[in-house]
DNA sequence: TTAAATTCCTGTAAGC
DNA sequence: TGCTTACAGGAATTTA
């Protein structure tokens, strides 16, 4: 599933491609896609906007048009945004086509729906409720284990959980939080507020760390994540934990732990993890 | 305020 | 072989 590595591959590889282009025409084949606004006003604003720039917050694409407006795009579990010549083949569950215009289209896919569009400016998205509020990115150097250990005080819930909430640290799913647990050698049940500033910092730095790899492999190609060319990353090949239930642990043998955790699947050491 | 449970959705795989 | 069922999970929403 896409989470912030797998998210900002997609937005690395498509920005050269797409700042300057101008967004010619719009298809909704499943307008409900669209949660911001009413997709027949997404389709006639949008057309004629030219990309101004393409960026990334937390597990949300940017596309920054005129007029200050974005059009943000959130995957879901499943979602894929290619860039693709527009004589392609259309792929079933494809919901959202965006002409451009040099030819190619930019198109949304997303066979499991979870994944949704919004255009408006930043404010207006907020105000609607349609974006969230989201917390600092992981991997920004202002982001310090200090503001991890903040975050976390008086925070009950599993630090799991905590990690999850996209409020508290922006861009973390399912695969990142259990890879960074366990180089943190953190139990995931263990309640945020009960961890040491030792142990904050120790989770602050694997957390970077697992994101930074990840970024470099490209994303983990886990389930149906694809990049923009409609590629595989190789992450997946280098996961210690998630996915990994019942397998030997990599550090000492034993086979790993699957718990429910936030009604996660969640995989840890019992061992190693503490 | 926080946390847990529920809901949405389809492809895949396990079980009978 | 073919059917049913469980499971995967991001995050909005609902409930406690």
């Amino acid at each position: 599933m896409p989470e912030l590595p797998e998210v900002e591959t997609i937005v690395a590889d498509l920005r050269p491609h797409l700042v300057g282009r101008t967004i010619v025409h719009c298809e909704l084949r499943f307008p409900s896609i669209v949660r911001h606004p009413e997709p027949e006003t997404f389709i006639d604003s949008i057309a004629g906007m030219r990309i101004e720039a393409v960026g990334r917050r937390g597990k949300f694409i940017f596309i920054a048009l005129d007029g200050g407006r974005l059009l943000v795009v959130h995957l879901g579990m499943t979602g894929q945004l290619r860039l693709i010549d527009a004589a392609t083949e259309l792929a079933n569950h494809t919901h959202a086509i965006f002409d451009l215009d040099d030819g190619k289209q930019l198109r949304y896919r997303d066979p499991r729906r979870f994944g949704r569009l919004l255009l408006g400016t930043e404010d207006e998205l907020l105000i609607s409720g349609t974006l969230p509020k989201l917390g600092p990115e992981p991997i920004d150097p202002a982001f310090d284990a200090e503001a991890l250990f903040k975050r976390f005080r008086r925070r009950r819930a599993p630090v799991k959980a905590v990690l999850l909430d996209q409020s508290t640290v922006a861009g973390v799913g399912n695969i990142y939080a259990d890879e960074s647990l366990h180089r943190a050698r953190l139990r995931p049940d263990r309640a945020a507020g009960s961890l040491s500033r030792k142990s904050v910092r120790r989770l602050h730095e694997s957390l970077r760390d697992s994101l930074e790899v990840a970024i470099r492999n490209r994303g983990s190609s886990v389930d149906t994540y694809r990049d923009a060319w409609g590629d595989m990353g190789s992450q997946q090949e280098e996961l210690l934990v998630y996915g990994r239930a019942g397998e030997p642990c990599v550090t000492c043998g034993r086979p790993l732990a699957l718990v429910r955790i936030a009604g996660r699947s969640t995989v840890f050491c019992r061992r190693c993890q503490h």
